[in-house]
DNA sequence: ATGGTAGTGTTACTA
């Protein structure tokens, strides 16, 4: 099975070059963050007319996560137990599916950005990934054989080469001590990373200030997978050419081969 | 030129 994740920063604006992304690259199943509509905006027609269908769930103009599948589904979830709510008044955001693939439990997460380190959203952050760790270790020891996917944007970048310069993220999210912790506590819950050892390659590139013609972007979009699901990958890689030509995402494809 | 892009229920907010 070949499964992807993408952020694609508005599934409206950019469902041609999805479904294109899709039928080129022989993606089975596509984990999607920042779909940034409701669900009954989502552009379900184009998926079907290309054989996936998709599960959704959009509360908004913010956030949004989404999976298409050609291979079926079952067992929707919408969010994990114990995620955070945001707001005033505190409600759930849309920030994570769960929907089992061809005996892949896929999670399309989409971790909240933090802003700034003294903004209550970064707090937010590291009491959603807390609560994320806890919920995914309670599947494992539930089921330690689970094949179980996290993948989306994670908005953090756990190494320093992640970044294509650390002193311009002095005192900024995504490379904090916390938050990097955060990351690598899915490993004490059992979980890896899939795609580092096939790929080394930056994942978004910020739309201001020329990132992407300067190759200046983060890696911050990654697989975290369960024992039995990393055992059986056989690959990985990261589309940076659909960052190129007309309205791209910030984000590009990272996509992973399961035997 | 003291910004700079792009998305959305657009004239504010999020990333």
């Amino acid at each position: 099975m070949r499964l992807a994740t993408w952020n694609v920063n508005s599934i409206r604006t950019r469902v041609d070059r999805v479904v294109a992304f899709l039928e080129r690259s022989g993606t089975d199943v596509l984990a999607m963050q920042e779909t940034k509509c409701r669900e009954d905006q989502f552009p379900h027609l184009a998926f079907e007319a290309a054989g996936y269908e998709v599960v959704h769930h959009g509360l908004n103009q913010w956030n949004g996560v989404a999976v298409a599948t050609r291979v079926g589904y079952s067992d929707v979830e919408v969010g994990f137990p114990g995620m955070p709510t945001w707001g005033d008044p505190a409600a759930a955001e849309a920030r994570a599916l769960g929907v089992t693939c061809d005996g892949v439990r896929v999670w399309s997460l989409y971790v909240p950005n933090g802003r700034t380190l003294e903004d209550p959203h970064y707090l937010y952050k590291l009491q959603w990934l807390a609560a994320l760790k806890e919920a995914a270790g309670g599947w494992l020891a539930e089921d330690p054989a689970a094949r179980i996917a996290l993948v989306g944007d994670w908005n953090i970048a756990p190494r320093d080469e992640d970044v294509w310069d650390m002193a311009a993220f002095e005192g900024a999210t995504h490379v904090s001590e916390p938050e990097r912790a955060a990351f690598r506590a899915l490993d004490e819950a059992g979980f890896s990373e899939v795609t580092r050892r096939y790929v080394q390659q930056y994942t978004y590139w910020d739309y201001k200030q020329l990132r992407f013609p300067r190759n200046e972007g983060m890696r911050i979009d990654f697989v975290q997978a369960s024992p039995e699901l990393a055992a059986h990958v056989t690959g990985a890689g990261i589309e940076r050419d659909e960052r190129k030509g007309k309205a791209p995402s910030d984000h590009v494809p990272v996509v992973v081969d399961i035997d």
